[in-house]
DNA sequence: TTGTCATATCGAACTTTGATCCCT
DNA sequence: CAGGGATCTTTGTTCGATATGACA
């Protein structure tokens, strides 16, 4: 029999508390033996319960899996399984208890799980297990149970600054590929790639979707998926890529990016930043669920790309020059110019809903290697993480010293050598599944990068067209977020990149923004980082385009304005039009609507309405219309007032326990406080309120409020006319002044379960502020010089009681201390006078050293006994430099002291 | 198997206007 | 004796995010 020592969570009734209670029940039907064991367990349960509240939360985190103080019955003879103990979960091991307790260590032979009484006598065993109900550590409820603890502050600050480390990172690589794709070697080799009828395209006025179906179809024919580049230096990849016809995710997103930009044609690169999570720990029981079910993605068409039995794009038969893969390319187009665009659109469409049964029934058919599970040891987190860092790294060398590639990728390949990304990179050549294995993502299969492409002639104005080279997807914005979604890719950041700046465009692919929205890191931050890159890209694309004269650049440049204003109007639209969540629980923090039910205590609908749908039969309400409510002192905080005849629009009953012990009431003047009659609290909105208007100061009075101060919240506070002098002590130099001031308020300090108000200075009227400045900077000098004056005394007659007890003590050495070390070499006194051995000539110089004054004091004794030493100013000499002063006396003991 | 809902749990935030003793 | 500083002790309630289980 086991017993857990076990915190309580749940109220409810479990099957372990079944058992417990059943094993309970058992024993006492038990004979002996169960009465010992539950002696012992009680006691050990004693010695357990003297731990620390912190580590019973230890023990909850790390043992709970493996169930606590595995206590051992030895008559359960339950085979070697039930004589093993694990690991002790509490501070004291059953050895220290052991050691502690006399009688526990009678009981020491739980540990050994076995007596040789009992185990010799197996008749006597057969009956007492008759009636002993055996529970495993290791029973299936048990182990499914997770332990349950809440990220600490710190822990949640550290998981955001990680993210948005992660983010910097992965905007740079962003950044970095968007710069390879304008490349100009690398677009002039994929021009002389594609077929004549293709590079028509750049002289298309009214671009639209269908009449990029050719091109795509023709990359996606062109260029085959393979799990990881080749090459660390991300150009260097996309030259092996355009070479090989072969590539990473990201480096065939790219090459069609360079492409369409290499046919004049407004394009940026396009990625799903998959960024560590926001919230710690959220990664790593993702980690734990891919191990268990890996996933294969909606979009492993890639896959499918890889064996399809196309000659062109097969290893074996690469094409040996780039004449040779045009002519492939152009066969190619020709198959695939037979079927209409639009076809061809439904068909990939169709490929995709075929793919995704297929993947999704493979899902837990294969085992995928991912990268980072040889690493042993070290978090898969961990590796991505250094690799970003890595690949940013590379990214800023990269742009610093662009022309001398071969170099830096020399250099890298050197350094390589020593970073995890040469061992990932390893793993992922090693790797022999094929799968699309996105690089810096543990995700497998999701669609994470793509192109954007500027249709002018999509719509009546314009729009960027969602384009998959990878996948030959053209157009599917709208199956982005489920693909992702599909591949466990949470769509947090969709950043397009375009002329070294990039634009965040996740709403244009994610329908459910309340989703991703708590996911994603602080707006403004985000907001902030973005900035400047956003305006480089929206100065790029489009107004970089080659085939703008000179003449027509302002009408380009105007048009690309007009351009990015659309897009952001389309984003803010798709922001503002979300579709009514159909469940509840959605619109608890929903940006955009709000369920009556889900608002909170302080929270009310103002005005009530307008209805904008239902759900379950509740009124769907816009957000904007949640108001706050404060209490009216917490509305004066930040400087409003309650308007006049105000009735609070909601009241809130004050807990029974907070109105033990405290009268509340109602203003002497029976106005409304913030507190009720029966102690409710009374709240307000905010339309409610008008700024606030304080009695003003008059005849240098300062308007104080109920208590004979001033509450300063912030400046809004302040009554006018005055002002807040946060100085210490500066009320006494009012006082000496006869000024009317008031002390001011400026908090709470919460000490001993009471708080306590924090003053910080005064409130005067403003007419006084110089005066009493002038009087405080006086007052604080005097204060200044009157406490170096008393310092400096306070160290002489440091300095006084120091020497004092070192003459003293010299003195004492000379009478005793050579008596002590040589008892023979005293001479019996007489007259308390003791007679030194040494002569008055060999006169010894002790050097006395205290370290608390880190001073010298250099001595010299003396023969007369009751001589008292008198230094005068003539017999002294002083070292200007140092201080030093080497007082005299007459008889020559010296003295030296450091002046002040 | 998945989505929805209700409920339990727990970390974090909020709460909010002394008393007494001793030294100078 | 007045005034100022140090010390006492270390809450209890509520909110809201999230885990979990029931159920459709």
């Amino acid at each position: 029999m086991k017993t857990r020592n076990q915190p309580k969570r749940h109220r409810k009734s479990t099957g372990e508390d079944d058992m417990i209670e059943k094993c309970g029940h058992d024993t006492k039907t038990n004979g002996t033996l169960a009465n010992t064991s539950r002696e012992g367990v009680n006691k050990f349960l004693k010695y357990g319960a003297r731990s620390s509240r912190r580590s019973k939360r230890q023990n909850d985190d790390t043992c709970d899996n493996d169930s606590v103080n595995k206590v051992e019955v030895p008559a359960t003879p339950t085979g070697p399984n039930t004589t093993t103990t694990g690991p002790s979960c509490d501070n004291e091991s059953p050895q220290q208890v052991k050691s502690e307790s006399d009688d526990l260590a009678a009981d020491s032979y739980w540990e050994d799980g076995s007596n040789p009484n009992l185990t010799s006598d197996n008749d006597h065993l057969n009956q007492i297990n008759k009636g002993i109900t055996i529970e495993f550590d290791s029973s299936p409820a048990t182990a499914k149970r997770k332990p349950v603890r809440r990220a600490s502050a710190e822990e949640k600050e550290v998981a955001e600054l990680v993210h948005r480390a992660h983010l910097l990172c992965l905007l740079g690589r962003g950044r970095l590929i968007d710069s390879a794709c304008d490349d100009p070697l690398i677009q002039a080799s994929l021009l002389s790639l594609l077929p004549a009828n293709l590079v028509k395209l750049s002289t298309v006025t009214n671009l639209t979707v269908d009449a990029l179906t050719p091109l795509v179809h023709w990359l996606n024919s062109h260029f085959r998926v393979r799990s990881s580049s080749s090459e660390i230096l991300f150009r260097l990849g996309l030259a092996s890529a355009l070479e090989t016809h072969e590539g990473a995710p990201e480096e065939i997103a790219a090459l069609s990016v360079a492409m369409f930009r290499a046919l004049n044609l407004s394009a940026r690169f396009v990625s799903i930043l998959d960024v560590v999570s926001l919230k710690p720990n959220v990664d790593e029981s993702d980690d734990t669920l891919q191990g268990k079910k890996p996933r294969k993605g909606l979009f492993d068409s890639s896959t499918v790309m890889v064996t399809q039995p196309n000659e062109s794009s097969s290893p074996s038969s690469k094409p040996s020059s780039i004449i040779d893969m045009a002519n492939i390319a152009l066969n190619n187009i020709k198959n695939a110019s037979e079927a209409s665009p639009k076809a061809s659109r439904k068909r990939k469409v169709k490929k995709l809903d075929q793919i995704t049964s297929q993947e999704m029934s493979n899902d837990r058919k294969m085992d995928v290697c991912e990268p980072g599970t040889s690493e042993g040891s070290k978090r898969k987190g961990d590796i991505e993480f250094e690799m970003q860092m890595e690949m940013a790294l590379a990214a800023t060398a990269a742009t610093t010293s662009e022309h001398n590639i071969d170099n830096d990728a020399k250099s890298l390949n050197t350094l390589s050598d020593f970073s995890p990304f040469k061992k990932l990179k390893k793993v992922n050549c090693e790797e022999s599944t094929g799968v699309s294995t996105a690089v810096g993502s543990k995700k497998i299969g999701a669609p994470l990068y793509w192109a954007e492409v500027y249709c002018n002639g999509e719509n009546s104005t314009g729009k960027w067209v969602h384009i998959d080279a990878v996948n030959a997807i053209i157009d599917g914005e709208q199956r982005v977020e489920a693909a992702a979604a599909a591949c466990k890719t949470f769509l947090r950041y969709v950043v397009a990149f375009a002329g070294q700046g990039a634009k965040d465009v996740t709403r244009r692919y994610c329908a459910k923004w309340y989703k991703i929205a708590s996911h994603r890191v602080d707006s403004s931050w985000w907001d902030a980082v973005l900035r400047p890159l956003k305006d480089l890209e929206s100065g790029a694309t489009g107004g970089t385009s080659r085939l703008s004269d000179n003449s027509n650049a302002s009408a380009v440049r105007d048009n690309n304005n007009t351009r990015n204003s659309l897009e952001d109007m389309e984003l803010e639209t798709k922001a503002l039009t979300e579709p009514l969540p159909t469940n509840q629980q959605a619109y608890r923090s929903h940006h955009l609507y709000a369920l009556e039910r889900w608002l909170t205590k302080y929270q009310i609908l103002h005005p009530k309405g307008p209805i904008l749908g239902f759900c379950s039969g509740h009124p769907v309400y816009p957000r904007a219309c949640v108001q706050m409510l404060h209490t009216k002192e917490r509305w004066l905080r930040e400087g409003l007032q309650l308007k006049v005849n105000e009735l609070p629009v909601k009241v809130l009953k004050r807990s029974v326990k907070l109105n033990k012990g405290k009268s509340y009431g109602v203003d002497e003047d029976g106005e409304n406080d913030c507190v009720g009659p029966g102690g409710d609290i009374n709240l307000f909105g905010k339309w409610q309120t008008e700024p606030l208007c304080l009695p003003p100061a008059k005849n240098g009075i300062v308007p104080k409020n109920e208590r004979g101060q001033v509450d300063v919240w912030s400046e809004k506070c302040l009554p006018p006319g005055t002002v807040h002098l946060g100085f210490p002590r500066i009320f006494a130099i009012a006082k000496k002044l006869e000024i009317d001031y008031a002390p001011a308020m400026v908090g709470f300090e919460f000490r001993n379960g009471r708080s306590f108000p924090l003053y910080n200075g005064i409130v005067v009227c403003t007419e006084f502020k110089d005066i009493i400045l002038e009087a405080y900077a006086e007052e604080e000098e005097r204060r200044g010089s009157e406490e170096r004056r008393k310092h400096e005394a306070q160290a002489l007659s440091r300095w006084y009681q120091l020497l004092s007890s070192i003459v003293t003590r010299q003195r004492l050495n000379n009478r005793y201390a050579e008596g002590i070390e040589h008892p023979s070499n005293i001479i019996p006194k007489t007259n308390d006078k003791v007679i030194h051995t040494s002569t008055s000539k060999e006169s010894m110089s002790h050097q006395a050293n205290d370290e608390a004054c880190q001073q010298e004091v250099l001595l010299k004794p003396y023969e007369e006994e009751d001589h008292e030493h008198v230094f005068s100013t003539n017999d002294s000499t002083c070292d200007v430099e140092s201080s030093i002063r080497i007082k005299r006396c007459h008889c020559g003991f010296s003295i030296e002291v450091e002046e002040l």
